[in-house]
DNA sequence: GTGTATGCAAATTCTTTGCATGGAA
DNA sequence: TTCCATGCAAAGAATTTGCATACAC
């Protein structure tokens, strides 16, 4: 257990976003300068096969890194929104459902899981639909006079 | 729609396998030897936006390739023994409910849902238990007499 | 004919390896 | 004191880009 592994692992579970290696190795200079980012890939490397974090890649929303996640968690699926990025987790029975029926089904015995889906969140939906709009007949007209209020629902 | 993007999607669809960049530039370039790497690539990236073609990355069992298979199947799980590499492809109802349960909860509009599983399949997970056998005991000892058979179950 | 797709070479991004040194147990 | 982890430099795999030419429509 040196100091740069218990940086590591502590930075990754602390973190509540999902960090790809890059993103570590520079979070992790600013608290040790010493670190080298070869020692990040290293450490990475022996947590997944130790099976202490988890690989993702979202949907390789942006570029073709992997992004890591602490295994402490009960288990989940990433929401990706395609449009803004935005990462939801999914605790839910049918992620168990699906195990257990993976696990019946070919006599299968499942050490690791990762479901991701990617879409439109609610938010992103509307800003479409206005932006299609915008294409259809030009700049939308300036809102009614009045507070601005956030809009609940376009359709 | 030319020579190049017809003869890649072709051997995408009717390849019963999962193939990646290299492999499908392989046996491209045995039809039609004067395709080129990058168009593989650039056909790839062109038939994921379009949705045609879904990106796998089957847990990274082998490389950090990306596999590649056609959309025309219905939406399964794949599930890949990280001993022998075999990919199964699972469907099933769960995963119907969980892009479902997923849309209601975050009023999310899927386009794309991806769910990989590794393990061991029937078969390695015996294989395990007679390596485990031959680490602790020595060689195991040489097989009764007789015609040999598929052995069914070892537990 | 026009514009987009292709091929080629070179660049970029992400990750791994070889080897000498340093630090944890 | 021993051995494994680290840092550094360099290599390697997977993928993308720039630019001139070729080909589909």
């Amino acid at each position: 257990m040196t100091r740069q592994r218990k940086l590591l692992f502590e930075l990754i579970d602390g973190s509540g976003a999902h960090l790809n290696a890059e993103s570590l190795y520079r979070l992790a200079k600013q608290r040790d300068s010493r670190i080298n980012r070869v020692t990040v890939y290293r450490t990475l490397k022996m947590l997944k096969q130790e099976g202490l974090v988890d690989e993702l890649d979202l949907l390789h929303h942006e570029g073709d890194q992997h992004y890591y996640e602490t295994r402490l968690k009960r288990e989940h699926a990433h929401v990706v929104c395609l449009r803004c990025g935005r990462v939801e987790e999914f605790f839910g029975e049918p992620l168990k459902r699906l195990k257990q029926q993976i696990e019946a089904h070919f006599g299968f015995q499942i050490m690791i899981a990762r479901t991701e889906v990617g879409g439109y969140c609610a938010d992103c939906q509307r800003t479409a639909v206005r932006e299609a709009a915008v294409l259809r007949n030009g700049p939308a007209p300036p809102p009614p006079a009045g507070k601005e209020h956030k809009t609940r629902k376009t359709s």
